[in-house]
DNA sequence: AGCGGAACTT
DNA sequence: AAGTTCCGCT
């Protein structure tokens, strides 16, 4: 009966956290559904429905009344704010959730992936629909003013007395007033209040984790060692409070210095970390929506994810940045505990994220390694020439007037609807639910070169027949597509992992669709063992690329990408120099995966990590 | 319902 | 930049 959604899930606090820039705190609609979905009052409205991330909206009218009232827009309807959360499929914040009315998706996954790569994801557990669970929220609010703290502590959460009927009618109806001035505070905001920081905020998941896990083994990272930093771990890490299982974050607070480090296991590290400077400096385009992660949670959340990622087929590229990140294995023969691995970290490394951006000269302390950006939004592809009208019936002939605009000139596709899809970080998107994903995974080269604009959009809507009315089967050549109607691909893949490996550790995760041969054959044989070192290498050079590219304009996100290479190498260079970094999930590896100051020695870690990894999956 | 283009607003 | 508003299409 309770879903987790019902029983309250924990709601990755770190979401909430966007900073805001120093003056402008506008909330920004995946923040303000976060905080609906996490306050009770609002959980006939909107809740957290099933798999990670997913929630449904029960009650479009009210959520969209109050998103209205928050943003004084009386005239909101779920027509718009629909529309809205439209706009963030393409940012990949969200997706709809097929099939199930009402219901779309945060995406969550890359985010972690990305930002705790360092995690050990080893141990089994998998707790499905738990989602990250926060931490640190209030504890590091970008020094500046971070009022839009939206529901800092969950007070309500911990003492659901408190927010009785009285709170949460004054927090509900009341407030619409945009008029008034004292209506600064959105409903929620009234209603939820202050915050304390003092308090741990992290209570805030009642319950979401039993304490029950093995924390040693579940969270361990490596490098017991003291952090330096300032990753402090407060003692009591060790032994979660039954009511908090996740400890406060450690993150310093106040003063605004986050830990350098991303976390202990990279405390290790020697190199002197930046203190975190909590300006405006920050404040650099960037800074839309940057969030800390607290490693812990993280770490549950990856573990709850684990099966997610395999079965997304997540980039290992993401991993490469973090050579010392132990890479999940989902079926490794007889291997000791997967939980050793963490302990003996024989890589030295100083872990990459300690380096910063050579080149750029964003403020190279960013406040938190651990801070990631969304996607930059779609771009408005406008090339609608003056009055014609042939709207109707010029869906096609517009893409081709579009041709002339793009920088792409040698290129030169027509229309390209360039959405930022295909970068790195779509091969991992979970948005794979369709088709699409197998298209990219499998097929890469050539799909990708004609996922033109318009290819793309029918692909989608094929895509959703397919989902609709279960047949899809005339575009998915797909081998492993399966014909079945489930709408929601992500959970299915969710449970049955595509490919189980036999005896055989690939990891899926290195199913880089890079290689397209390589990838393909699950053989049993163990075919993907050997190429696992290349295949790290090349991500490894990849990413050099793309770090030395550094930052370049980010207009170009929306390019194509793939001019049509056949070769590997060259094509990852494209890739590179297309969706590398600029779009969604590029911007992120940027931000998150600084270049390696000291690339030769990031290459002999990763040479290590590789050999490593390659010895753990000698099994093969 | 849901999608997404386009123009417009903050 | 992040919606908001409007709207045609499926």
């Amino acid at each position: 009966m309770k879903t987790p959604g019902d029983t309250g899930f924990a709601f990755p606090e770190w979401a909430y956290k966007p900073e805001s820039s120093p003056g402008s705190r506008q909330i920004q609609l995946w923040h303000f559904i976060l905080e609906l979905l996490r306050k009770e009052e609002y959980h006939d409205v909107i809740a957290w429905q099933g798999d990670y991330g997913e929630f449904v909206i029960k009650d479009p009218d009210e959520v969209a009344r109050l998103w209205g009232a928050r943003k004084c827009k009386p005239q909101m309807n779920y027509d718009k704010l629909s529309r809205a959360l439209r706009y963030y499929y393409n940012k990949r914040i969200l997706h709809k959730t097929k099939g199930k009315r009402f219901t779309y998706k945060f995406n969550f996954n890359k985010l972690v992936l990305v930002n705790y790569p360092f995690i050990d994801m080893g141990s089994g557990r998998v707790p499905q629909s738990a989602p990250p669970v926060p931490t640190g929220g209030s504890h590091f609010r970008f020094p500046p003013s971070t009022p839009s703290d939206v529901l800092s502590s969950s007070e309500e959460l911990r003492s659901p007395g408190m927010f009785s009927s009285v709170a949460r009618r004054m927090a509900r109806g009341s407030v619409s007033d945009c008029s008034d001035g004292t209506s600064t505070n959105s409903e929620l905001e009234e209603a939820v209040g202050a915050d304390e920081r003092g308090v741990g905020p992290d209570r805030a998941f009642r319950g979401l984790l039993p304490p029950r896990l093995p924390h040693d083994s579940l969270f361990r990272v490596y490098g017991g060692g003291p952090n330096p930093a300032g990753l402090a771990r407060p003692t009591h890490r060790v032994h979660p409070d039954p009511l908090s299982p996740f400890p406060v974050s450690p993150l310093p607070g106040p003063g605004g210095l986050l830990a350098p480090t991303l976390s202990p296991a990279l405390s290790m590290t020697p190199t002197p970390h930046l203190p975190y400077t909590p300006s405006p400096s920050l404040s650099s385009p960037m800074m839309g929506s940057h969030f800390s992660f607290n490693p812990e949670d993280m770490k549950h959340y990856l573990q709850a994810h684990t099966q997610s990622v395999y079965n997304y087929h997540l980039s290992p590229r993401a991993f490469l940045h973090y050579p010392n990140i132990i890479i999940p294995q989902p079926h490794r023969p007889t291997l000791e505990k997967p939980s050793h691995h963490l302990h003996g970290p024989p890589l030295p490394l100083s872990h990459s994220l300690s380096q910063q951006h050579p080149g750029s000269m964003d403020e190279q302390q960013h406040p938190s390694p651990f801070k990631f950006k969304l996607q930059p939004p779609p771009l408005g592809r406008k090339q609608r020439e003056a009055g014609s009208s042939l709207a109707a019936s010029s869906s096609s002939s517009q893409a081709s007037s579009f041709s002339g605009s793009g920088h792409i000139s040698n290129a030169g596709p027509p229309k390209i609807k360039v959405e930022p899809i295909s970068d790195i970080e779509s091969e991992e998107e979970v948005e794979v639910t369709d088709i699409s994903e197998e298209d990219e995974l499998n097929h890469n080269d050539e799909e990708r070169n004609i996922f033109t604009p318009t290819v793309r959009r029918h692909h989608n809507q094929l895509n959703n027949h397919h989902q609709a009315n279960g047949n899809g089967s005339s575009l998915s050549t797909a081998p492993h597509s399966h014909p079945d109607d489930d709408p929601d691909d992500d959970e299915e893949v969710f449970k049955t992992p595509a490919t189980p490996p036999i005896g055989s550790p690939a990891f899926p995760l290195l199913n880089l669709k890079t290689e397209p041969g390589q990838a393909a054959p699950i053989s049993p044989g163990g075919t993907r063992c050997i190429p696992l070192k290349l295949r790290f290498k090349r991500r490894w050079s990849e990413d050099q690329k793309m770090e030395a590219d550094g930052e370049r304009d980010e207009a170009e996100d929306k390019k194509v990408r793939a001019e049509g290479e056949e070769e590997v190498e060259g094509k990852r260079a494209v890739e590179v120099e297309n969706g590398g970094g600029r779009a969604g999930g590029s911007v992120i590896l940027g931000l998150m995966l600084p270049p390696a100051p000291t690339q030769r020695r990031a290459s002999s870690e990763l040479q290590r990590a590789t050999a490593q990894l390659s010895l753990e999956n000698t099994g093969c």
